[in-house]
DNA sequence: GTCTATATGGAGATAGAC
DNA sequence: GTCTATCTCCATATAGAC
């Protein structure tokens, strides 16, 4: 671990548990609530371009315009804060697939998942890359979540998928890695960017690049579903 | 930067530029080609593992078999040493976009450049992983190769694409983001293992997951581009 | 609740005997 | 070329005045 030195936790322990929602327990406008969205942002803006290793305090109190002491004050090691912007993070990352559910038309339920991602990927692209370094790193700290929580999500909407494939509605495609595929394309514009920008020669993407990728990747994905949208 | 301390490299310059091939220069058999290798290969490990900053050349060291002093005489400083690891990377990367060529067929040269990827993918994940982390984190060790080396063969293998097109072989794709797919569709299943693991309740995907991983895959992505390859 | 000043100990790097 | 012993510095974390 990097976690350089620091006169206390000789030895972390690895949790697999990550406690929600650290801010909304402060009350509305209190000092205290305020500082600790601060904090968290500035996080994991931090940990997004440094890593957790690569990231110090001194860094994140930097960037949320506080002392050093200050964040230790509301998050006692750095590991307990990493945990905290995990958990943020998790909060919003299972939101977009509510698009899906049986009775939807599967061109329209999928592409309007892959949209909602894709906003995400273009409005938030910080929590992405702080997601996907935790699971490049084992997700020790994110297990739970993602053999509890997230794996029962997609066996439900992958229920819904094989649904729609017993229907004729849509090509015979593995459900659970058809999620996958999903997943790898659309976080690919948020954690690969600087290649991707490389690649194309681009020094950044717009708003209207971001439409353009967004409507190529929709048709992408569904025509490998098997699927098609009206063209409107 | 996690580089915790450490008494030199007060100011570490972002280079853009890896140099090729330590390993190489060394004579054959000799006891200093062998070190870098190991040094080379444990680095690789636990960069991949704990990303740069995370990683300490002491558990390099470790994982070489050798004192930590040792890794110090050849790369003189733990910058170094990742370059050096990214640059032995970048030697393989481009390789398997040579099966790529205009008169070959579509669905067959693009299925063979997909199962390559598939096979690094599982045969060496540790180097995806490196590489990744290093584009989420900014590439800027590897800029000068993303926006030269690697730029202008994504340009030459989309033109062959475009060509493709052109003679109406595959569907009408933006064949550079076409490649984008390939590689995070392909290169998810190196990264995010866990992630994968823990949605399928798999403790270790095996080779068989593997192929028939890669076969979905291949087919969800030649399906993507309106092709498909002959059913055998 | 806040923040200056400080402790603590580990991380990168080196000297120098072998 | 190798490796033990050691140096230096800085990152985490805390004490304690405000």
């Amino acid at each position: 671990m990097a976690q350089a030195s620091g006169g206390v936790p000789r030895k972390e322990k690895a949790g697999g548990t990550v406690r929600a929602d650290v801010a909304a327990a402060a009350p509305e406008g209190g000092i205290r609530r305020e500082n600790l969205r601060r904090i968290l942002t500035a996080a994991e803006q931090v940990f997004a371009e440094q890593g957790y290793g690569g990231a110090t305090t001194a860094a994140i109190a930097l960037r949320a315009g506080l002392p050093k002491a200050n964040v230790h004050y509301y998050f006692s090691t750095k590991r307990d804060l990493y945990r905290a912007v995990l958990a943020d993070i998790l909060k919003q990352w299972l939101d977009p697939l509510a698009h899906v559910t049986p009775d939807s038309d599967p061109a329209q339920a999928l592409a309007g998942y892959i949209r909602a991602k894709m906003r995400a990927t273009r409005d938030r692209p910080v929590v992405s890359k702080v997601f996907a370094g935790e699971i490049i790193h084992g997700a020790e700290e994110i297990w739970g979540f993602l053999t509890a929580d997230l794996k029962s999500l997609v066996d439900e909407k992958a229920a819904v998928l094989d649904g729609w494939i017993a229907e004729g509605r849509m090509a015979p495609v593995d459900t659970r890695h058809f999620f996958f595929f999903i997943w790898a394309v659309t976080q690919h514009y948020a954690d690969f960017d600087a290649q991707v920008r490389a690649v194309l020669g681009r020094k950044k993407l717009t708003r209207r690049d971001f439409d353009t990728i967004t409507a190529e990747v929709v048709r992408f994905i569904l025509r490998g579903a098997g699927l098609s949208l009206p063209s409107t």
